[in-house]
DNA sequence: CGATGTGAACGCGTTCACAGCG
DNA sequence: CGCTGTGAACGCGTTCACATCG
């Protein structure tokens, strides 16, 4: 049924194989050790160290980046600084991503908040909402507007990603507004599972389910790795 | 290196297996139906119906719902509320859950709005934060202390969850000082892999890493599932 | 007949082990 | 010799297929 899918190369040389979900987060979590080692002034990073760092086996480290190139020096390790960008542009965290954020209540300010955002090239340029008292203010430099106003800035600013921040009630709703001003990918938090156009993108982030999951392995002294 | 691991039976007659990870996250999904078709007075839903409902095969939800026991009648289907209930213990859903929280920023007042969290027995007895101008206020019933009352806090409430949403390089000490007081799991939202005694879980929610997922799907069209 | 429960088959990510190279 | 890169082996969760029972 599934066609034996190609896959061109990108920019420079890639691999093609298929990437899994699990080496992509890796690949995050590697990016921030490598930034704390580049300030440390290392140019060399062994896959041991790297794993280590991470609660990961070491070829674990090696496949995953064999998945997109050749990296490091036998006998050496991995060159800090140059494989911290390779994956920067992996990641395509290389460039900036405008998003918008709607709900501008505890959640949607907490991202506005969140420092490492910014840092990680994500700016988020304008939150949305329906609640007139929160309409109109700026909160961080970011301007709250009101709905109707959501597909003309993100045409404006070419937005492909949405963060959706509102209550379980009105998500869908607000999803659906998101899809026809044509956002890619959506971060939702509400306790929803989100339908959405194929080719559209969500990730869920469920406080409920990760506090279920938390609990459950804290009652039964579960051991299955959480992280 | 890792023993065999025994497990023994729990109050009521469960199978002995290996519960996965996934599984566990599963379960909470179903629940979330189930509620919404107690509602329908429906008596009775197929393994398929369910499947359906959260973007599964209905053979995943029968072979989850079997670690645990046997729920369904052959051509009929599972009844709601017993499945329902039955989930809610597995679990440990059936009674409530003391919570602390340590940060009272905006994660922190987002996870005291979080009225499905009430719902799900979870309270949080208290929030902790270092800011003299949080602490003594009491954000929608709950009250913020100063660090140092944690200890005692946790003592006579019979904590066992935290949850830390203090910036990343405090995330740590706060940690620290949780396994102190004897804190079982923490949901951790800070930007940072805390280093924790054996036998404490840890659950590690980083928007980061979500964001980081999403674009890369968005910018590859990546084809594994997010959800 | 309809839908469950489950052993067997399958697919895929992880781990192992070692050849290869600096 | 040290560490990478990688094919092969492994383990495990998912899917298939069907016997089973109301």
């Amino acid at each position: 049924m599934i066609p034996p899918g190609e896959q061109e190369d990108r920019s420079s040389g890639w691999k093609r194989d298929q990437i899994s979900y699990s080496t992509i987060r890796r690949l995050s979590r590697y990016y921030r050790v490598l930034e704390s080692v580049a300030e440390e002034e290392l140019t060399h990073i062994s896959s041991d160290q790297l794993a280590q760092r991470n609660g990961v086996t070491s070829a674990q480290v090696r496949k995953d980046l064999s998945c997109f190139g050749t990296f490091g020096k036998r006998g050496l390790g991995y060159p800090v600084k140059e494989l911290r960008n390779e994956i920067l542009r992996i990641l395509g965290m290389d460039h900036q991503w405008p998003v918008v954020l709607v709900g501008a209540g505890n959640i949607g300010r907490a991202m506005i908040d969140y420092v490492e955002f910014r840092r990680r090239g994500f700016f988020i340029v304008a939150g949305f909402d329906v609640d007139p008292k929160k309409i109109g203010i700026t909160y961080k430099g970011v301007p709250i507007f009101p709905m109707f106003r959501l597909p003309g800035v993100m045409e404006t600013h070419e937005v492909e990603i949405g963060i959706v921040a509102v209550p379980a009630l009105a998500a869908q709703r607000v999803c659906n507004q998101l899809a026809e001003s044509g956002v890619k990918g959506i971060l939702n938090f509400a306790h929803t599972r989100l339908i959405v156009p194929s080719g559209i993108k969500v990730r869920t982030v469920d406080m409920s389910i990760e506090m279920e999951t938390l609990v459950y392995v804290v009652k039964n002294d579960g051991s299955f790795p959480l992280d």
